[in-house]
DNA sequence: AATGGTTCCTGGACGC
DNA sequence: TGCGTCCAGGAACCAT
């Protein structure tokens, strides 16, 4: 699933490929893929076609891309969306939903099999977050700005995440999950850095110390920017995809997806346990459950 | 107001 | 072999 480093792997490949061509003509199939776009597929489909592309940019698991006039093409890849770029004879996928001609005679396609994913056009705004009197805001699509700094980015504010988990009444992986607070951490990597903090994903916000909590967001930068490593070399010049990025990097896992393996800490058997009708995956000895139930 | 549960969707894995 | 069922999960949305 794109997490942060898959997403940024993808934004690589749009940088190297996409910035500084222009969308000749635009076609969108079905409305599903334009569903957050509120004046719609036919309405994206005009005001796209023609622009140029200036700059490729990500906050957390959003993607956008710069185009004239300050305007922003929005793009989340949900589950197992995928931005290709190919030749046009190149079979048209089952699932692309979008696709761009470009003027340098390639296609950017958008394809994404559980259609949890989804393009639309909005304006770019300053930051709320981030901006000092030396730095002025970066511009954010109007429509992310709820979704906080990721932890590899320069706004990304640790004490002001830390002290906002502490005055939460929730449990750690909930905070890890939640984009509001700090974004570009999933299922997976939220598993991977509970993990490497030694840390339970119900314990309690408001009960962990501040070195914890700065801990633990420590160790989600960790995981993301190894992953990025690894991820960030597997793509070749027309094929940005990000199956093939998360793929390399499966073999590192510690936690996710290893129920019933040991621990390569301890040797105790990871177990998978469901939490926010999801799968969490922990080792019992290093990360025990709290001993309170929830959070009383 | 803050928090947690529900829902959207497809296809691969699995059981019989 | 085929059919039904379960599962994966990001985040908007809704209920409390």
């Amino acid at each position: 699933m794109p997490e942060l480093p898959e997403v940024e792997v993808v934004r690589r490949g749009l940088a190297d490929h996409v910035v500084g061509r222009r969308f000749l003509s635009v076609q969108v199939h079905g409305a599903r893929v334009a569903r957050r776009h509120i004046a719609g597929p036919v309405d994206l489909v005009a005001r796209l076609t023609g622009l140029g592309v200036h700059e490729a940019s990500r906050r957390g698991k959003y993607l956008w891309l710069r185009l004239d006039g300050d305007q922003a093409l929005v793009v989340h890849l949900g589950m197992s969306g995928q931005m290709l770029v190919e030749p046009p004879d190149a079979p048209r996928e089952k699932h692309a939903h979008a696709i761009f001609d470009l003027d340098d005679g390639l296609q950017l396609r958008f394809v994404d099999q559980r259609t949890f994913g989804g393009l639309q056009l909005v304006d770019l705004v300053p930051d709320e977050v981030g901006a000092t009197l030396e730095d002025a805001p970066r511009l954010v699509p109007s429509v992310i700005t709820h979704i906080a700094p990721d932890p590899l980015e320069a706004a990304f504010e640790q004490e002001a995440v830390v002290r906002a988990m502490r005055r939460r009444r929730t449990q750690i992986k909930r905070a890890l999950l939640d984009q509001s607070l700090v974004s570009g951490i999933g299922n997976i990597y939220a598993d991977e850095a509970l993990w490497r903090a030694k840390l339970h994903g119900e314990r309690a916000t408001d009960r962990l110390p501040l070195a914890t909590l700065r801990g633990v967001l420590d160790e989600a930068a960790a995981v993301m920017t190894a992953a990025l490593g690894h991820g960030g070399t597997s793509f070749d010049a027309l094929y940005v995809n990000v199956n093939g990025a998360s793929g390399y990097f499966e073999r590192s896992l510690e936690a996710y997806g290893r129920e019933g393996r040991p621990c390569r800490r301890c040797g105790t058997l990871i177990v998978r346990e469901s939490f926010m009708n999801r799968s969490s995956f922990s080792c019992p000895h290093c990360q025990p459950r709290p001993r309170y139930r929830g959070l009383d």
